[in-house]
RNA sequence: GCGGAAGUAGCUCAAUUGGUAGAGCGAUAGCCUUCCAAGCUAUAGGUUGCGGGUUCGAUCCUCGUCUUCCGCUCCA
């Protein structure tokens, strides 16, 4: 376990070394749990979400892709629950660490007053705890707490932190401050964004179920704590299919998607034995069956990706609040019905950190003769911020031009790299250090008969090819 | 959020019992022209995380704060 901790620590500082992941706002001492892509990780990650993008929208003639707003009107998240469910004022014990929610500790204070006959004592305190709580005057209620000597049950003190707001939820303002601003939420999850649009898709795209939406893009939760780099962020990006089905198919559905789902992560060149299935046993509200993908991570098996089946709480929720019908005409069957829905919802950065994980690796390349090591991030090709770097053996008899000559080629289709500082051998290494699948190198014999060498990462293999063959070996690697 | 530890150059670290900081690697420029990093020369980079306090003087002592790490807690 010490060793995979060194693993991941190893990995945040090459992340930040060689360009892949920054902590935010680093000059003013960064923001806790808020990380920037940089130059390398920018196009990894895109390169992660459009290969997810193309698998669902592109491979499936029944999914579509949308892209909805960030801001959402309020009622959404009262339909969705998130507005009930988090967002209650809560104080800790210092000497027992037990975290209560305050009103839940007042009320247990006044059954005990009422309990010791001392019923007026016990109204009056509620009746303060509500006054307050109306006001959301959380200096109050820790006066009232300690007024009132309301102790913890286990550590037997008085000893309070101050009562907090607990809301997952980020808010802001819409509209003008002066005017009466309306407080919106940033959301919490993607996944509304598509129910809200579920009747906008279905008859413009005149989508028969079962069909899917697909969308990729930020959600936010104020996490109380946020850890583990980019595994807990408080911005974050998901990608989410919501595929709705009949109602009564939702299990085979549900194992369907689990079984292809997997299969995508099996493409990327994981093995099978990094992942496994966790069945939640305690379900949601809102679920009759749901799962998470884990990824043996060098912090442990963790979740990457949920498989959810959402039954039709939130279409429902949203016909209740909004007043719309979400019903579907299904004329093989000839029912109208709410469509049930199977939720596949995978965190992007979640995933770019695996995709580090698994090519993260340190080789040692020592010789009897000589220490020599280095250090590889063995990405698919298909997945590589950069795919081939183009490098003159020397900087003189017309081998840049050559080099030069070729980049242009080639980066219309795909991206490249020049370098000339350097001996080769580190300029192999460097690519290797942001995983850069291939290699060609330029010298005196290209002149004489177009031939390059080719380097491959992985093996450091070197071969004879072709000028022109380059461009069928990159693209073979990056398409399959 | 609680408890513990840490923060010095891009990275890894050093230093002063309190007297305003050095090295290696890396970077940049040049030399060399060589198919797997660590040849040569030169150059640039630090209000010692930030802000108070004590002191003639603080990177060092002290308080606060921010960030990170470890453990607990939380994670619809």
């Amino acid at each position: 376990m010490a060793t995979d901790n060194n693993r991941f620590q190893a990995i945040i500082s090459h992340c930040k070394e060689y360009g892949f992941i920054f902590p935010s706002s680093e000059i003013y001492e960064g923001l806790s749990a808020v990380y920037d892509y940089g130059q390398n990780g920018s196009e990894l990650k895109r390169n992660i979400r459009d290969y997810w993008w193309r698998s669902m929208t592109q491979f499936h003639e029944n999914i579509v892709g949308i892209d909805a707003a960030i801001f959402m009107h309020p009622t959404t998240w009262k339909a969705s629950g998130h507005v009930d469910n988090f967002s209650d004022p809560m104080i800790d014990n210092k000497d027992s660490k037990k975290r209560y929610r305050v009103d839940h500790l007042i009320e247990a204070q006044a059954e005990s007053l009422e309990a010791g006959g001392k019923k007026e004592e016990a109204d009056a305190l509620l009746q303060a705890m509500d006054a307050l709580l109306a006001e959301s005057d959380f200096e109050g209620l820790k006066k009232l707490i300690e007024n009132n000597k309301i102790k913890c049950s286990i550590s037997g003190t008085s000893n309070w932190t101050d009562v907090r707001q607990f809301n997952l939820m980020f808010s802001t303002q819409l509209g003008s401050v002066s005017d009466e601003a309306n407080e919106i939420y940033l959301r919490p999850e993607t996944a509304q964004g598509i129910f809200v649009n579920f009747l906008n898709v279905q008859k413009s795209g005149r989508m028969k179920i079962p069909f899917g939406i697909a969308q990729v893009g930020k959600a936010f939760r104020n996490e109380i704590v946020a850890r583990q780099f980019v595994f807990r962020m408080r911005e974050f990006e998901q990608m989410e299919m919501q595929f709705f089905v009949r109602p009564g198919t939702q299990k085979e559905w549900y194992e369907y998607w689990k079984e292809e789902r997997m299969k995508w992560h099996l493409s990327l060149g994981i093995s099978k034995n990094k992942y496994r299935f966790h069945d939640h046993v305690k379900l949601a509200h809102y679920a009759d069956a749901a799962c998470d993908i884990e990824y043996n991570f060098p912090i442990g098996f963790k979740e990457v990706e949920g498989i959810h089946s959402r039954t039709d709480y939130d279409l429902s929720q949203h016909q209740e609040y909004s007043k719309k019908k979400m019903n579907y005409f299904d004329h093989e069957v000839n029912q109208n019905y709410i469509p049930y829905v199977i939720e596949t919802s995978i965190g992007l950065d979640r995933a770019v950190l695996m995709v580090l994980s698994e090519a993260y690796e340190e080789q040692d390349l020592s010789t009897p003769e000589r220490k020599d090591s280095r250090v590889i991030l063995k990405f698919p090709p298909k997945l590589a911020p950069v795919k081939l770097a183009v490098l003159p053996l020397v900087k003189k008899d017309g081998l840049p031009e050559i080099a030069r000559d070729i980049v242009n080629t080639y980066k219309k289709q795909f991206r490249c790299f020049y370098e000339e500082k350097d001996t080769i051998g580190k300029r192999y290494r460097r690519m290797d250090a942001i995983g850069t699948p291939f290699c060609v190198t330029i010298d005196q014999q290209t002149k004489e008969d177009n031939t390059v060498t080719i380097r491959y990462r992985d093996s450091m293999e070197q071969t004879r090819i072709q000028i022109d063959q380059i461009g069928k070996i990159v693209n073979e690697a990056i398409n399959e």
